[in-house]
DNA sequence: GTGGTCTAGACCACT
DNA sequence: GTGGTCTAGACCACG
């Protein structure tokens, strides 16, 4: 269970982590009961303060998203929680896109165009991660 | 001339000016001297600080993107712009949100589709604002 | 606006600046669109760390209960939030207690008495903080 | 003789056992000699670490509550008991409760009716467990 | 001026 | 071993 942290990147790392977590949970590669990496391991890991990661792992406890169990560590809560939809979770990031599709005048077929670019970008990138 | 400024939003708003101004260059709303709206007018029509708006302006003026005339207020510079790639303004949004469909393991024709549904929407709340 | 901070009670600071800032609202004494005390202040006044007291706002801000205007300050929200029924608030400390005169099979009419006591007490110590 | 644990209650498992025996002692549920499950037992029924059982009474074995028999297991000490006043046990709840009812700006006759409310949904769940 | 983020390190509590 | 809390101090971003 790793995560992709990127220390220079605009959005904290604390969020970086708290949105991968959910992503992870919504992909089903997280399930109900799976235990999350310890605090210090991720620390570790990353290089990066223990606190940080605390913050984000007591975020998606108060959200409901993790439990903690004391003395042993976070898992994946086994409760109700809408099951977010994975389309859901990815609608944000193309409604802003779609706002700039707008502003800039550019056409639908152009912009699923430089969709696709990065789409294949990617899977040249990281074939396997 | 309307900037659409969303307070709340994650992105600070002398961001989301100095973007929107960059885009309406980029897609010809805003040609070379043409005017800008005032920085009272800005800051009044969206409740927000004039030295919000002033600060976006100066860092527009600052690329060279605008151009200040003292006691008149600010045009587009008629330098010939950077030729700003239309697409390549696209292209950060759309792959912050390839990431996504890659963590969440969501299908390219879902993207897509998703993608569509965001455009769709647009044009149905924003025809001509 | 003075909040009541005990360091060296067993429950967080953090923790006592969230639930006291739930009861002032809930009492009416902070009502949707008033200012909080700024972070810098509430951590002069009781000599704590600002960290503690930015953890307590950003708690009460992902819960709705705050809103934070960048540059700003925080604020009460102006929101929908539940207008939390004040005996509610009240409930789980009593209902804990009641736990307690169960297992010492303590009467009703011993319970009622020892709380009267209780509040008659407060009164005498803190008669108009 | 059952405790009433609640491994996801603020206070933590081994206090909760610690508070109970101590109150069962005072209410005279228990009585000097007489056996306490043992620690397997306890860890078993609730699916809690033996050691948390363990530490509990360890502690009330340090304060002269409790007296281990090697091989058999844990009594109530039967040095006369340090005669706990029950009503003393009950104290500290219900001032904490007072400060709530304070804060909250709350009329003690509210309170004591919460209060009663609370009793009585108590004798309703769990009359004879 | 406002709050946000992160670090380094200490200490505590729980299991 | 686990996470929680707090501190002191630095730096950033926003208005």
């Amino acid at each position: 269970m790793n995560f992709d942290i990127l220390p220079r990147a605009p959005t904290p790392i604390y969020r970086q982590i708290v949105e991968q977590v959910r992503r992870l949970i919504a992909s089903g590669a997280l399930r109900p009961g799976d235990d999350l990496p310890s605090v210090r391991a991720v620390a570790l890991q990353h290089a990066i303060n223990p606190m940080t990661v605390s913050k984000a792992y007591s975020l998606l406890e108060a959200e409901g998203v993790l439990t903690r169990r004391r003395g042993v560590g976070m898992m994946v809560a086994d409760t109700d929680p809408p099951v977010q939809d994975k389309l859901a979770l990815l609608r944000p990031a193309l409604l802003s896109a779609t706002q700039i599709v707008r502003q800039l005048n550019i056409s639908e077929a152009d912009a699923h165009a430089v969709f696709q670019t990065c789409l294949n970008e990617w899977s040249k990138n990281e074939p396997d991660d």
